[in-house]
DNA sequence: TAAAGATATTGTATTTTTGACACTTATAAA
DNA sequence: TTTATAAGTGTCAAAAATACAATATCTTTA
C-alpha cells in the first residue's frame, strides 16, 4: 500500500491505522408507528442485545457506497433516500479495539415491495420501544430519529415513506406518526395547498368501504426549483 | 494491538485499516465579515494553494478530543463552540491514500483575546473570497457554511462569536454579516424580547461618540430549559 | 332500496406574527 | 451650542396560525 505521511511530513505510523464502519438505521412506517430493523448481536459482549446494521468499510469503499451496501442486503437501495447523520468516534465505543463508526439512516417506502427475506435474526421494533441495544447504538438510533424529525419538517423526505400516490389522510397520518403530535386536518390541508407542490392525479382509492380519497404526488421538480431559489419548506 | 472481527467474525484485515482525520473550519467575524482561518498546503500535489486546519486521529484518541487538539494550537478551545458537521469518505479524496475526514467548525469570540502566535503559514480569508482549496476543501468550507447560517438561525450559536456583554446593535449586525442579509432594526429588537432570552445587565457602552447603547447578556439557563421543554428557536 | 357506517372534504372567525416604515434621544466632538 | 453619530421606540396592514363542525361520497347492511 502507498504510504501516507501526516501534516508533518513524517510516515504514517500504527498509531493512525484504525477501522472504519458504517451503522444504518432502517426506518419503516406501517400506519400506525415508526418502527426501526434491528440485528441480534453475536458478540459475546453483548449477548441477548440487538444493534443496528453495520459493517466495516474497506479501503477500497466510499462510506456512503458501503451504507448502500448494508442497505442493499434487505432492500434494492436504489430507491430509498440515503441520509448521513453523525460520526461516533469515542475511543472506547467498540469493545475489540478502535472503529470509527458514521451513522446513517434510510426510510423504507409504505406500501411498495416488502424487505428481502429476513431471518429470524432480523426484527422490526418500534421505535418507542427500543432500549438497551449494543455499542453505542442507543445513542446513535436517537441521534437518528432527532434527525428523521427535524427534516421531515423541514425538506420533502416524508413521501420516501409513502408509495408514490396518497391521500392527504395518509400523508397526515404520517406526520402525526413520526412526529408524536396531533395535526388538524383542516390546517394541515391548507397548508398543503399553499406550499402547491402536490399533483392532483385526478385518481381516487379504489375498494374502501367508505368515501373515496384522491390521489395525489409529491412534485419533486417543482420542490427542486423552489429549494434551489432558497424557499423555505416547513410543515 | 488487540484483533478487531467484523460482522461475520473473521479476524479483520489489513483491508479494514485506514486512516481518519479531521479537518477544522474556524471562523471568525469582524463586524464586517465572516472570515476562515486557512493553512498553506505544504504537499506538492497542491502547491500554493491552502487548506483547512486539520491532523491525522491517532487510535488511542476520541475524534472530538483531535478536533480540540487542532483548534488548540490556535486558541484556548475550550471556551468556544465545536460542532461536527459532516464526514467525507469518498476513496479519491486524499492523493496520498485512504484518509477518511470529519468536519468540525468552530466560532471565534469577537473582542476577546486573539488568536495564539499564528505564523505567515497562516491567513485569515474572507469566505466569500475563498476558491481553489487542496483536497476537497472547498467542499468542506461550503458543508461548514451552509451549517453555520442554518445554526444561526435555530441556535444560540451566534453569541459565540460576541464578547460576554453586547449591543443589540452588535447582535443585529452579526446576523446579518453572516446570514447576508439586511434586517430591520425595530423588527429585529421585537423579535429579540419576544423570545426573552436576553438578560439587561443594566450597565451601557463607553467611550463611544454617541448615544451609548445599553449592553446585554445571552440567558444560556433559561435558554435550555426551553430547549428541554422542546420550545422552538428562530431569528 | 333505504338506512347506517366510515372517512373525505370544505370555510370562517379570531388571534398571532410579520413586514414596512420615520422620528426622537443620548452622548462625544467640534 | 451646534453637529455628528448611532440608539431607541410604535403603529398599521397583511399574512399566517389556530380553533372549530357540518356536509359529501362511498360501501355495507338491514
Amino acid at each position: 500500500m502507498e504510504e501516507i505521511k501526516n501534516s508533518t511530513w513524517k510516515p504514517i505510523s500504527l498509531e493512525h491505522k484504525l477501522a472504519f464502519s458504517v451503522d444504518c438505521v432502517i426506518f419503516a412506517y406501517d400506519e400506525t408507528s415508526l418502527k426501526v430493523l434491528l440485528i441480534k448481536c453475536n458478540m459475546p459482549q453483548f449477548k441477548g442485545q440487538w444493534s443496528l446494521m453495520g459493517d466495516l468499510v474497506s479501503v477500497q469503499e466510499d462510506i456512503e457506497d458501503a451504507a448502500k451496501r448494508v442497505m442493499g442486503k434487505y432492500t434494492s437501495y436504489a430507491h430509498y433516500s440515503l441520509e448521513q447523520v453523525y460520526t461516533f468516534g469515542s475511543v472506547n465505543r467498540h469493545p475489540l479495539g478502535r472503529v470509527i463508526s458514521t451513522a446513517y439512516y434510510t426510510l423504507f417506502k409504505f406500501g411498495e415491495e416488502s424487505l428481502r427475506q429476513i431471518d429470524s435474526d432480523h426484527q422490526w421494533f418500534e421505535v418507542k420501544d427500543v432500549k438497551g441495544l449494543a455499542f453505542d447504538h442507543d445513542l446513535i438510533l436517537e441521534e437518528c430519529i432527532n434527525k428523521i424529525r427535524k427534516s421531515l419538517r423541514q425538506s420533502p423526505i416524508g413521501f420516501s415513506f409513502l408509495p408514490e400516490k396518497f391521500t392527504l389522510s395518509h400523508l397526515q397520518n404520517l406526520y402525526e406518526v413520526v412526529l408524536d403530535i396531533q395535526l388538524d386536518k383542516r390546517n394541515f390541508r391548507r397548508k398543503l395547498k399553499k406550499l402547491d407542490l402536490l399533483i392532483d392525479t385526478g385518481e381516487t382509492q379504489r375498494e374502501v368501504s367508505h368515501r373515496p380519497a384522491k390521489l395525489y404526488q409529491f412534485n419533486f421538480k417543482k420542490y427542486r426549483q423552489k429549494h434551489l431559489s432558497g424557499i423555505h419548506f416547513e410543515i
